[in-house]
DNA sequence: TGATTTTAGGTTGTATGACAAGTTGCGCTA
DNA sequence: TAGCGCAACTTGTCATACAACCTAAAATCA
């Protein structure tokens, strides 16, 4: 049962797959991984494949081959940051965790921000969310998305923890897949559109309201949205 | 007991070597490699060698093979963890900073985790709490931390979302300063520990109610507390 | 001429077979 | 029993072949 996965190459899907049965524990370490040979029957691909899939998990510090012996598993050392250095934001799933996990993030944001905004940070949203509007208009994806990313930006940088900066940008960097900007989809359905405006809208007139609550509750909404419309863009 | 230095392979020396001529500039990003073939003479080894080098190398986040196209330098970006990394948590600010961002991630937790937490995952949130108010009825700080730690994880990994516990952890070893574990603190005034008690139960009840706003409230309440509480113990 | 299609060549992805080099464990021998 | 030797297994490397894909030049068409 060869399932023929579109994008993906067969050393990518073979290392996650490994990957994953170390960092969940299914391997520990000093365990011995299954040879090349056995591999090649388990996954129905070329020792090629393997071995490339063998050599990204030793690059990465997690395997260590040993000629004659066998492929053994490597003590991770403690490393906090690793879980999000290279997250696969190709795969929905992880994506989808991603912007769960940012969304917890903005929606502390907004809050903030509601309460805690200096005037000239009141400036850079509204700036950033008419700048928004217009590319929402006319515009592809990527200067929309460019966009739409100042305009959370302004609003993390308006609680005046630069932290919330820092992890928004920090995420930005990590939760984009690159083929969604510059790929098949140049434009949203026009609905998407007139809604995403909706909701940037609900969520700057709260924050410049000082209500807290009406405050996450929009930005909360709209990132829920992001969630739906992120499928349905990676799906198309 | 020292063991022979192993004889590097092949693919380790043209891995470094490309690595070398990566870092140092001499293929700039977006520059193409040369191709396997014209590696393979270059280094006089077999594309089997190249191939895992450059495999290798994919894996660092240095390059990214296209196929049909070439093996492409990726733009090198800013490390976007390089802000959480090295933080000084002995300031004050700082540590306020931290923990007000992880207050935005562990409210939403507490949320997710009211809608989505298994039966085994209520279970150990249960019995991480007994053995908090153990610990808090007799217990030094440096229990009771450990104890405190052990609750949120129970609550972030019951969303099912792995992302909210990889963040705990990574913040967990960031946000406590050693000075106030080891410290001149041993212990907290009797009325703390007892309103402490019951903002988790507040919490855990909420959870295990599945009570989503409840959830949310009971952890920002108790998080909000942490930072006075914080204040005063890194004042005294 | 200018735009479009076709095509040829180059490049990565994968499969297969072969042999070299090193390790491990079992059985045989003394 | 202790030691030795060898067979089987494992990773490292080489070579060849073909498939899938991209790019740009060449050929074709309006």
């Amino acid at each position: 049962m060869t399932v023929a996965p579109k994008r993906k190459t067969l050393v990518v899907e073979v290392r996650d797959n490994l990957k994953a049965q170390i960092t969940s524990g299914q391997y520990k370490p000093g365990d011995r991984l299954p040879s090349e040979a056995r591999l090649t029957e388990e996954y129905g691909v070329s020792r090629t494949v393997v071995r490339e899939a063998v050599a990204a998990l030793r690059a990465d510090g997690l395997v260590d081959p040993q000629r004659g012996a066998g492929v053994f598993v490597i003590e991770p050392k403690p490393d906090p940051m690793a879980a999000f250095r290279n997250v696969d934001t190709e795969r929905l799933s992880t994506m989808i965790e991603m912007l769960e996990l940012r969304t917890a993030v903005e929606v502390e944001a907004a809050g903030l921000a509601a309460q805690r905004r200096s005037p000239s940070q009141e400036e850079r949203i509204i700036k950033a969310m008419e700048e928004l509007n217009r590319f929402a208009a006319a515009g592809g994806i990527e200067m929309n998305a460019e966009a739409d990313f100042e305009l959370h930006l302004a609003v993390a940088d308006a609680t005046n923890n630069p932290r919330f900066g820092e992890f928004l940008r920090m995420m930005g960097t990590q939760v984009i897949p690159r083929r969604v900007l510059k790929g098949d989809n140049p434009t949203l359905p026009d609905g998407y559109q007139a809604m995403l405006t909706q909701e940037h809208e609900d969520i700057v007139n709260a924050i410049l309201d000082g209500d807290e609550q009406r405050a996450r509750a929009a930005m909360r909404k709209h990132l829920k949205g992001s969630q739906t419309r992120y499928r349905t863009l990676l799906r198309s």
